[in-house]
DNA sequence: ATTAAAATTGAACAGTTGTTTAAAAAGGTT
DNA sequence: AACCTTTTTAAACAACTGTTCAATTTTAAT
């Protein structure tokens, strides 16, 4: 039970590839685990026999999720070289190329934080994101008078100007405010334009 | 069938107050129909004598979320009356007022874009939001050269600097980056401050 | 008080869902 | 080949879920 088996991972990746597509598009309480074995094309039972249980499995496929948009995120915020406009630019572009890749994660994400018992929060609790460097930078600021607002606007705003329009998309594009394939387009100007509303927002 | 008895609506308002409760925590696919008859403390058949089934119910809740969302905002975006900071100062204020009374609206929808069917784009598509006076202005604006970037930009900020904060809210109170009550503190500076954010962002 | 309609209840239904089980198939080792 | 482990399969289980039904209680009108 204790040691994993090596050789052939290819079912076992099939299950957890069909997971992230299923669950990531209809959360989990709308996630059948029959959903998953027709879309991995397995045999229901082999869901739970690689992973315990349907829970289990949708851990795996948060945690994945979390590391790619919190953790590796955090680096980036602390690091001691790079000033807070550095930093940000750097964040900005990280995150929407990671956006473009997975446009449903904002979703997903803020879908399970409704409904998620624990499951959430026990990964935001080893969150280095708000009390990173980037976080004591803005505070230090603020006491040298140089910032006029409290640090966690500034925070919310980079997260807000970048998640939201992924967000926003399927609403944009039904009414037509946005062309196909123009999203992406704006979202690449975006990359320039956030970190420019927020050296105005800085001061 | 037709005609609806007037009498006594106690009933059927505990049911649709509990709906609101429990379908705005849990999301649609989440949310019992039981759970909604023990928080209404009815009988379980009452929901479905009184709504026809756990769809139709939810449709109530769901239009009535979008309603307050977003056909009330609409107003002061097509006010012909209002110029574009006047707009966006109503609108502002307008959202933090109803999100600090309904904090679970914005998870709530952002949940329901994902798992729903058409439910959603049944009403967005009746939607003023995005063909409002308020976009005509930023296009000719832009026309006219007073205006940098594309309009949908300014639309998408100027949600995301009011809602994001709402769904990060578990996030940041979890992890102490804002102390209990703070938070409205913090939305209450956002009345002044995201007017002005978008000040700069206009030119 | 009688009568009819409306509201409420408890029980049951039919279908779904996560999980388990026992048996068969496949793979590897000696 | 014989033997053991791992993987796969079909079937079933037990709990859950939305909905319905028949019977009872309440309400209102005459």
């Amino acid at each position: 039970m204790a040691g994993k088996k090596e050789q052939d991972a290819s079912t076992e990746e099939k299950i957890l590839a069909a997971a992230r597509v299923v669950f990531t598009r209809k959360g989990f309480a709308a996630t059948k685990v029959r959903d998953i074995a027709a879309e991995a094309d397995i045999n229901l039972s082999l869901v739970n026999y690689y992973f315990r249980s349907k829970e289990k499995l949708f851990e795996v496929v948060m945690a994945e999720a979390v590391q790619k948009l919190v953790f590796e995120i955090s680096t980036f915020f602390n690091d001691e070289q790079l000033s807070i406009p550095e930093k940000i630019t750097k964040a900005v572009n990280y995150y929407i190329d990671l956006l473009l890749e997975n446009p449903d994660f904002p979703l997903f994400l803020v879908n399970e934080i409704i409904t998620g018992d624990d499951m959430f929060t026990r990964f935001a609790q080893q969150n280095t994101l708000f009390q990173s460097h980037l976080i004591r930078q803005l505070f230090a600021m603020k006491e040298e008078g140089k910032l006029a607002v409290h640090p966690v606007h500034i925070m919310m705003n980079v997260i807000g100007l970048v998640v939201m329009p992924f967000l926003a998309r399927p609403i944009l594009e039904r009414n037509d405010l946005v062309k196909d394939g123009e999203f992406v387009t704006l979202m690449n100007e975006r990359r320039m334009l956030i970190p420019l509303w927020l050296k105005g927002m800085l001061g």
